[in-house]
DNA sequence: ACCTGAACACCGTTCAAGT
DNA sequence: ACCTGAACACCGTTCAAGT
């Protein structure tokens, strides 16, 4: 299955469903050396970190082997070239949304409301977290193509299916709750997020590469209705509008369900 | 406001609300040479054109020269700069979203709700005309920061505050309509589309690259769910599915306008 | 006025070589 | 076993030079 000339990552088990709580960290008792410690979860984990900081467009492998304090050659030996990190990046953040059946029960109780709450926002917590990744999560395509953003995780959409078919969902109503929500979470935090990163990385690109002009602030004049409502406009997304819209969304699932037993 | 180092673009007029019917074309009568032809508007539409044939990573100023029968260099003359390009296009494919007061009247009649289904239709032909594109007018991030994907040209901004304002909408209630309006369609369109284009780029990046493995059709045994749900997942977005969610949209924004009346 | 050649700084990636 | 140096092919972009 693997050509070759292909680099092997030592270690490098895909799966991300084994993961008990034993095999998280193979012990390495013999000098935890601070510079050598390489592998690919401390790639990853600086990579994340780097990308919060300095924006995506910065994150260049040979940038961020000298961040690690290495060539950048030695990260092929843990990563399947940069498509592969960004790869890797989008799976683990979006792999903490996984919760085992028993946590799920405690969070769900006997209906479905409160994980899909959790979930929506567990998943807007990521976006608000990692501003500059969440449209990685948006756009990278996965292996599975009817997997959709930004749910991604085979993990966590089994959660989600099983979650509503316990609870009666028909396998239809199911997929179409999948969807709802799905595309309700993505447009609406793909919308915040890029209020919040659009200033940050603005200034980033500003500072770092210096030579870009500054983004002239668009004079408004021939455009009176964006002007008086431009305070409107550029109102933060509240809290309590997720939860509002969150809540709406919530209802049109819910309504699915009682279409059905009518 | 320009750094003097800047190349400047000839006849380049940024601003989009002039277009009248006469300035579209300057007559160059002498010599229409077939080769020599070279301007901001042609560069754009072949990359446009390139992008869909080849996807987003392929497009390099360098090829798109070749493919236009120029050296790279030349298209500085015209553009400034990839980002430039970039920017360009997208300007260019919303701008086609913005329609004269005159053919707006026609199209909404005494209603808002016609010029919302007709804009929400057009941004959906957009977005599968051009599946390659469709992540860039859903990620980059515009001059004006507040004015959000999808919609993105100032002339639609206010095409849409106007109509739903001088039908009798509050200028909070205007506002709460774009933001759901903008968000439904972002995240519907961009997981339609994702499906789409996932399918296509990852043939041609097979084609093209050639050296990534295949991605691996992953194993579904361990996702019960899944497994049952898959047919149902896999399935592509209907036509019918995006009338009913749209009907559903505009439903929920109808219910703002009679909040405020009760 | 418009295009080009040559050059610069920077990429991702490979591979033989070092320790 | 793990990292590095050198190299390759390819970027975006600038600028003096050609016509």
């Amino acid at each position: 299955m693997n050509p070759p000339g292909t680099p092997q990552a030592p270690g490098g088990d895909r799966s991300t469903r084994s993961a008990g709580p034993t095999g998280s960290a193979r012990p390495q008792d013999h000098a935890t050396s601070g510079r050598g410690a390489l592998n690919r979860e401390v790639i990853v984990s600086a990579a994340i970190e780097y990308v919060d900081e300095h924006g995506l467009a910065m994150l260049t492998m040979r940038r961020l082997g000298e961040h690690l304090g290495v060539e950048a050659m030695s990260l092929y030996r843990y990563v399947n070239g940069r498509e592969d990190l960004l790869e890797e990046i989008v799976r683990r953040m979006v792999g903490g949304l996984h919760v085992d059946r028993a946590r799920r029960e405690l969070l769900a109780g006997p209906g479905w409301q409160a994980y899909l709450q959790w979930l929506a926002h567990a998943v807007r917590r990521l976006a608000r977290q990692h501003p500059q990744l969440f449209p990685l999560i948006a756009t990278r395509h996965p292996a599975a193509p009817w997997l959709r953003p930004p749910l991604r995780s085979l993990d966590v959409v089994e959660d989600f299916l099983a979650t509503l078919v316990d609870r009666g969902f028909t396998m239809e109503n199911a997929v179409m709750a999948y969807r709802a929500f799905t595309s309700y979470l993505l447009g609406y935090l793909l919308l915040e997020v890029s209020t919040i990163s659009g200033r940050t990385v603005a200034e980033e690109s500003l500072t770092e590469v210096a030579n870009s002009p500054p983004p002239s602030p668009v004079p408004l004049d021939d455009y009176p209705y964006i002007q008086r409502l431009e305070t409107w406009l550029s109102q933060d997304h509240t809290d309590l509008e997720f939860e509002l819209s969150l809540e709406d969304m919530l209802d049109r699932i819910e309504r699915l369900l009682a279409g059905d037993r009518t």
